[in-house]
DNA sequence: TTGTAGGCGTTATCAA
DNA sequence: TTGATAACGCCTACAA
């Protein structure tokens, strides 16, 4: 060996060179690498041979520009990285999306992107390098998505913000319905001043779960001024209970819309010195990881967010495989795959509430 | 507006159709498209306008057939997914590449893949999605990695695994130093009966460490037979530290190998009715969130995993504009992207230690 | 400076 | 069942 050889890299092997060793055509070696059944035997041998002699591998730029397919899917979460990473509940998402898609030859393509303003990544999107997107926390100023649907077929997670999505493909929880619980718990406890974190207002998850916590109000005739909002990260969830507290320094009941935003929420009460549950019961949302992180583990409303990645990319690709079926026929929509999916919440009690 | 027509995805325009509006011949599209400056300036605007007009963007798989590059990067990460998103340092590399992809026009595919044991990511890889590859965490057993440096471009974070690899191109720390600089802290601090929680065995990061433990303990003179291994988890972390507890109950100080397992050593220790830094001192590595998460504030040894990961992303983005320049030319290296690339570390004074 | 033409590695449409 | 032969959308000598 020499030293210091440039490490010059072989060319990767196409199909034409499989097709030469194995004796036959082109067409046949892409009929045996595609599984189509239509094909003698002994020469599948040989093309498997081949293939496996050469380490071929088909090229996905090539395939893809023939087949006008990629076999590729985008996760689109606007929002920078360090949120990303920072909430458990992207990571359920996250891996409820892979365990679906583990199950097909699809691959996944995350973009988190709020730092080059959607330019570069709907630039991505658009120049054909996925079927389909998958969208998560989706807020109110990101109309990219409107364009984006004319594009390609897309599925949110979470009710998409813009109000006139009538045709929007989406796979959600009933928020109202989850933070009613939640708030119902602190009622049922006897709490008689009641206040919330709630998530970002630009938000449909934060709008609607602070629609709940104030529908649970409102039935047991609680008043229901103790509202600060937050943003759905520690420090906001922080920031706002300080606030609440200043504000309302007796309340004794606190819904936080995400357990992440609960955990700032306990910091700042144990800050000030009140006790949880004794002082002030605490009930977050999500059941993520976040929700046992804390000093003390919070009594939560539980969403099956891993389930729920999953059902988006399930949707995702059965929406793409009934494109790919629609040859011409009908117009009148069989509407085989639903719109909205809507999963299931529960309260899962700890000791916060 | 019909009620419920199936949306029709109007076919994306080409560069053909770009041509024919602006009244020039695709080559000519192609080079404004391009930004070359070898085109007349009246063309130029005629071209951009109907690109804009068209909201025209190139299709990137026949460009990358044509061109025989993606302008993608893969950042492979042999880890599950809890993992991944369980530990800050990750979020950090992550952080630091794209920070430095997004001065370029390079994108990034992540692909976190322990799941399926590397098939259809070294497939993915194969099938040339990506100019080059940034790995990650990378363990004795990951041998898929040898084949994978003979296709592309390779950039590790961390020493490769591999002993035989003098070729391999990474960007690291010197761990055995930082850690060394960790445990002196201890004695330094007078403790006498150190102990430490390594890293995984099957990792230069985890083994370096403990060398660095080692080195310092032995030129203090104090006995080296507290080793527990943990797993860089919490979980591993935490176990680790009962075990050593257990076994040496009367340690006074402790070196974690990481800021993550140091959260579950201090949740331990707790357990133990051990206070820190008072009956035990403990340093950690990294300085990741994790550091500041826990009971205690850590005292750990810093390094600069955004750095790294920005200074990986631009070895590899380096590596590969070398590669397009060479022609034919030259067989002897000019060495001029470095194959190894050590950040420093430091000693972050917190609480702990 | 601009246009022509060939090719990149597949898939898909025909015939045979 | 198999094999020619077009596309697919773009880049890039080469020629004008």
């Amino acid at each position: 060996m020499t030293t210091s050889v440039r490490q010059t890299r072989p060319p990767q092997p196409t199909l034409e060179m499989v097709a030469e060793v194995a004796g036959v055509s082109r067409a046949t070696v892409s009929r045996v690498v595609n599984g189509s059944t239509r094909v003698g035997p002994e020469i599948v041998a040989a093309v498997t041979t081949a293939v496996e002699e050469l380490n071929y591998v088909p090229n996905r730029a090539a395939r893809s520009l023939a087949s006008r397919q990629t076999q590729a899917l985008a996760l689109v979460v606007p929002e920078d990285m360090t949120r990303f990473f920072g909430d458990p509940y992207f990571a359920a998402v996250v891996q409820g999306i892979t365990r679906r898609l583990d199950q097909s030859d699809f691959t996944l393509n995350l973009l988190v992107a709020s730092s080059d303003p959607q330019h570069k990544t709907l630039r991505y999107l658009r120049s054909g390098n996925v079927d389909g997107a998958l969208i998560i926390s989706h807020h109110t100023g990101d109309d990219f998505v409107a364009e984006l649907e004319t594009t390609m077929p897309v599925v949110f997670g979470g009710r998409p913000a813009n109000a006139d999505n009538l045709e929007a493909y989406f796979v959600d929880v009933d928020n109202a319905a989850g933070a009613d619980l939640g708030t119902q718990r602190l009622v049922d406890l006897g709490r008689r001043r009641i206040g919330t974190v709630t998530g970002s207002a630009d938000m449909p998850a934060g709008i609607d779960r602070l629609t709940g916590f104030l529908r649970a109000l409102e039935r047991a005739g609680i008043p229901t001024d103790a509202v600060e909002h937050g943003d759905f990260t520690v420090q906001g969830g922080a920031a706002a209970t300080r606030r609440l507290l200043e504000r309302c320094p007796d309340i004794d009941g606190l819904f936080v819309a995400s357990d992440l935003m609960g955990t700032g929420a306990l910091d700042v009460l144990r800050e000030h010195g009140r006790s949880v549950p004794g002082d002030v019961a605490v009930v977050g949302f999500d059941d993520s990881p976040a929700a046992t992180r804390g000093s003390v583990p919070l009594t939560t409303v539980s969403q099956p967010s891993e389930e729920m990645g999953f059902a988006m990319a399930d949707v995702l690709l059965r929406r793409l495989a009934d494109d790919a079926d629609d040859d011409d026929d009908d117009d009148d929509d069989d509407e085989s795959v639903p719109h909205r999916t809507i999963m299931p919440t529960r309260l899962v009690l700890r000791e916060s509430a």
